[in-house]
DNA sequence: TCAGTTATAATAGTATTACTATCATTTCTG
DNA sequence: CAGAAATGATAGTAATACTATTATAACTGA
């Protein structure tokens, strides 16, 4: 299979980060700096030393640090978006192509050769961790307003028109769905860290207890009338 | 009715605010305060100015602003816990009590007069924005050995009991209360910031469709077997 | 009432962060 | 090989999140 690469909205970066050898080591560093510091304790002076080049060259590539958690957090819901697609492309019911999708969301993420200079298995914490980050801030209207969570929309749209398939009637899909995709990273971080708000545990088989819980929880609401 | 007040973990502060009079402007004005900036742009400083004092007294009530943000967000949930504990009391049936506290997790919150010092509405919008930054730290951990999140953890134990009551037999009572408390958060949100991703709108009844989508989410999957 | 304790104010100082600016050097390109 | 573009090296700044010190005001018990 022949390298691929998401196209991701240009307002992310200032220079294109998947264009040159600086800019993946970026990117690439970028994921296991953030996953081993912590979003607040991660800075560029920090990643400058471990890529062994100048704050101000990371500069060139990213406004500031936000924009850079913008940028991976939107590479994950493309390649998200990419591994629903594939699984799900080959079916007409859509009711199966929900099944597929909660499968999908809610299984281990693991490397994907696919997709260079990106640790999936580091990106998949980072974002169980930060995820929130991305929206909750002040400038959140302005960032949406230059397009900056077109991945985490464009996948809510996909699977909630998928729920109107299966029920016309139904008044809340993307709600459902939103609450779906963050559920499924929120559990994960409980079960890790606040364990008595879930019954997910940290066995091996966590995946699939995520993958009752959200499926019960999509599939009950979906057949529902009211 | 007397003035109430909560008894809160006393780890969140290093001197209780609700004893004296700088403490209790602390907490009141804080609340405007992060309001009107967000949390990041909120500090101690700024605080100062607004009460009149120095940055140096409101450290000796807190240890940091993210501990100030905890006392915050514990006290809103012991508010909630409150009303809801007053509007279920007199009822037997848990079904019945599910429903009441759909209604009031989801109703909009307005000022309330047993508590002084505290405007609920602020302090609302102030867990809808910044809740989520509570517990997605590198901390996460010794602050919950410490006791911190107990208002949240109360609460979530206390409405998972009664869904146990409904369904002996549903595996995930923690992770649906959890993800209830979590949504309705996060769907208001989304309704102001992010539309596309939901299907609450800004409309004045928005509360009761919050409640509508809340309401199936919950009893679908209480009753559901699997 | 006054000595002693405690709370607060006033002020200063520090390390870190999140940048911006400038200029030199290397690399790539037609 | 000239010119442009990218990067590196270095410096500097305003703001943040504190800590420390000393002075003053207020309350408390004997």
């Amino acid at each position: 299979m022949p390298a691929l690469t998401f196209k991701l909205n240009p307002h992310l970066y200032l220079r294109d980060p998947q264009h040159t050898e600086l800019g993946q080591k970026i990117i690439q560093v970028s994921v296991d700096l953030i996953d081993r510091l912590g979003f607040e304790q991660f800075n560029f002076k920090k990643l400058a030393e471990e890529i062994d080049s100048t704050e101000a060259s990371i500069y060139r590539y990213f406004e500031n640090k936000h924009r850079l958690l913008l940028y991976l957090v939107g590479w994950y819901w493309n390649w998200l978006e990419y591994r629903i697609d594939m699984f799900t492309n080959n079916l007409a019911d859509p009711k199966e192509k929900l099944r597929v999708c909660i499968r999908v969301i809610a299984e281990e993420k693991q490397y994907d050769s696919t997709f260079e200079f990106i640790n999936e298995e580091a990106l998949y914490r980072i974002v169980i961790a930060e995820l929130d980050k991305t929206y909750l801030t002040k400038q959140v209207d302005s960032d949406n307003k230059e397009g900056l969570f077109g991945g985490f929309k464009s996948l809510c749209k996909k699977i909630a028109g998928w729920v109107t398939e299966v029920n016309p009637a139904y008044p809340f899909p993307h709600a459902l769905i939103s609450t779906l995709l963050l559920t499924s990273k929120q559990q994960i971080f409980f079960a890790d860290h606040l364990p008595s708000l879930t019954n997910i545990g940290i066995e091996t088989d966590r995946y699939n207890r995520l993958e009752t819980f959200l499926g019960t929880l999509l599939l009950n609401s979906v057949q529902s009338k009211s």
